[in-house]
DNA sequence: AAAAACCTTGACTGGTTGGTCAGGTCTGTT
DNA sequence: AACAGACCTGACCAACCAGTCAAGGTTTTT
């Protein structure tokens, strides 16, 4: 049974610890750092868990099954070209609402990915395989446009989650501004233009 | 005057921490890691460099300069989609053969770029700036389309960059492949259907 | 109200980290 | 060969790290 307050004290650190694994990666966080954030002390901390390792597992568990979703989602009996620009604007969307999620994500792939390889390797891969050879079908229909479909995936990531990676470059450069300001209409011309047959 | 075992030493520990930064970010990384990659004992490594910080400081100056170099390279006289497709090439040419410093860069982003503040608001931001009124000119005159052209300039960066940043999760989903294969077709296409007027 | 269960922390531990230093080895020059 | 300067390292240090624990405080249940 889980009480009120583990119920708040455990959102408290994950949510910290979201913060500062997202910005350090896992070997540059530390306990310390996350205690602080939570506003909790390190040895409260580890009672609610067992180990640092363990906050960082649970926070990917939770990453991983909204990851897929939106591929997920696309759905085959649909209309091609509505589908994938529902896909980019669901991915663009996440990247605006769960900003540390996403660099969280891009932190473990930077430095190999080492604990995400079974995940990537097995469930991701299968997803995007199946949505591949989706896409390809709806390519020989003459639905849309002859595109490499793993390439037309990694565009999607590429541009999407770029605005919630390199958010703090595209603050300084657009001097404060909404980073995701324009971004939205450009992409959905992008894909429109990209995928007409 | 620099001798020639300095000269070899010096390289082998840049060369090593450049992989070493780029895996773990400067707070995960350790000298001892480096060291080990160098081949080199730590004290060795402490011979040749003051500081942790000032192997990083002296890999960021390296790269910086190369960071601005191919926007620079846009020629305002050349023609528009020729120039703007020379400057994606050269940037997926970049994430070819220089993967660990394109991770280097993203490492230093997502961890909200204090080290690089100056330089992204000041040096790039100036350039950024003036390449984005030069294709706003261009598409005024009707030689390109009319695209929002800091977006235009993000979107090459996270295409191109993504190969490089990605790698790891790119090649585990197409098992071992060559991970930029079919990449530059791919984005010379996508390019030239966004920007034909 | 008092027991039981839950929550919190100061003080600690063993291991790691960036960095120092005295003293030794190697290299090029004369 | 012998000297100077450059190069290298084992042993060490203080600060920091993840994690432990005994003791005390708070909340819930009876």
């Amino acid at each position: 049974m889980t009480t009120r307050i583990q119920k708040r004290n455990r959102k408290r650190i994950l949510d910290a610890a979201l913060e500062v694994f997202a910005a350090q990666g896992f070997r540059g966080a530390t306990l310390d750092q996350i205690a602080a954030e939570a506003g909790l002390s390190k040895p409260n901390l580890l009672y609610y868990f067992d180990s640092k390792e363990a906050i960082h597992r649970l926070l990917m568990e939770d990453l991983l099954a909204s990851w897929l979703e939106p591929l997920r989602a696309i759905e085959p009996a649909g209309d091609p070209r509505a589908e994938i620009m529902g896909y980019m604007r669901r991915k663009l969307q996440m990247s605006r609402e769960f900003p540390r999620e996403s660099r969280l994500f891009a932190n473990e792939i930077l430095q190999g990915a080492p604990r995400l390889e079974d995940f990537i390797a097995r469930d991701l891969k299968a997803l995007v395989d199946d949505r591949a050879a989706l896409i390809a079908r709806w390519s020989a229909e003459g639905r849309l446009a002859a595109v490499d479909p793993y390439h037309l995936i990694f565009s999607i990531w590429a541009l999407t989650q770029h605005y919630a990676d390199f958010d703090a470059q595209i603050r300084l450069i657009r001097e404060g501004s909404d980073p995701l300001e324009g971004a939205e209409p450009f992409l959905e011309r992008l894909f429109e233009r990209l995928l007409a047959p």
